[in-house]
DNA sequence: GTCTATAGGAGGATAGAC
DNA sequence: GTCTATCCTCCTATAGAC
């Protein structure tokens, strides 16, 4: 059977792959178009406000997604401490299964538009604040106070964005490895105090 | 007395204020001429490379400067956890003052171009390891053991850049504090180890 | 070495046939 | 609603006058 996703689905999807690997400002809407194999027209059908309601869908949806992937390898650990582990853990598999191409979703596009693009920004802006709050509420599940926890998903998320620069460009997991082995005994920390 | 830079070193400084705003990609030259009030050949009489020697040399030049920075608060603090809190909280106070654009000033770049142009790659690899390198350094000088000091370096570096992102997202320092917070504590934790 | 003009192509966006 | 042809702007790069 071929694929059977609608002609929006496959733009979005290309979209989403392109925007991550070149950019936004780099990526074409021709090429989103011949990698979607959809024609051009279509993309203006579908997306009306052409490249920037492109750009805001493609940030909110990858955000979501990334959303759920945190909330199901915190649900399978046994524990936040393990959780942020196997996060860190998995983010470095998916750059070397990726060839260093699949990092967050949405960081080179927060970057990109943070100055230029209004619009764009408050959409970063909004899917960091949902990840945030997903970490934050997990963590004072574990008890740790809300102010801590707050903290502690801050850092826990700039690690992470942070690390996904340095592999991209040094081409090594190391970075990595080493914030979260930070991230995860911060967390740890932040429980033997409360305990 | 005019600005007694030359037209190569406006050029230069024009084309790292504009990559760091709006990406390499997003940046054109002709923008970056006019910024620089220079003719438009100037730039492919100084950089006959054209854009691609432009970026190298905006990302080696910035860099070197962004080293020196480091260098010169590390060398101004008593010791080096006070170093690793002045350098978050002037990241900070740049980021406020600069109206969130002034952050770091390679990392759009790094990821813009990780996939897609290995000149550009390699040369910010290249800015990433000195950086790393020479807080490593420091590291081992306040008596920390070497493999510790580079994941130290490692941790330092991603959280500081991760938080670039976040607070450029979210026009708010409370990421770059709670990061700050982190990398000073983790090195706290190391010097107390070895002692 | 400074500067202008332009080439040649790719960018986003649209009109309109089917 | 699918798809093609086209518009106009902006891009990088170059040629060549001065």
């Amino acid at each position: 059977m071929g694929a059977m996703t609608s002609t929006k689905d496959r733009i979005l999807y290309a979209s989403a792959e392109l925007f991550r690997r070149k950019g936004y400002t780099g990526t074409g809407l021709k090429e989103v178009t011949t990698q979607a194999q959809a024609p051009f027209g279509s993309l203006y059908h579908h997306f009306p406000g052409g490249k920037e309601q492109l750009g805001e869908d493609v940030i909110r949806v990858s955000g979501a997604f990334f959303l759920q992937l945190f909330v199901f390898i915190a649900d399978e650990a046994p524990d936040v401490v393990t959780a942020v582990q196997d996060f860190f853990r998995g983010a470095g598999e998916t750059l070397v299964a990726t060839d260093y191409e699949d990092a967050c979703p949405i960081a080179v596009i927060a970057l990109e538009v943070a100055s230029t693009n209004e619009t764009l920004r408050v959409a970063t802006a909004d899917v960091f604040t949902s990840w945030l709050d997903e970490a934050a509420t997990r963590f004072v599940a574990a008890g740790i106070p809300a102010a801590r926890a707050r903290e502690l998903a801050l850092s826990f998320l700039s690690a992470l964005e942070g690390a996904f620069i340095l592999c991209r460009a040094l081409r090594s997991t190391e970075p990595m490895a080493a914030a979260g082995a930070a991230a995860a005994s911060e967390v740890r920390a932040a429980l033997t105090t409360v305990a």
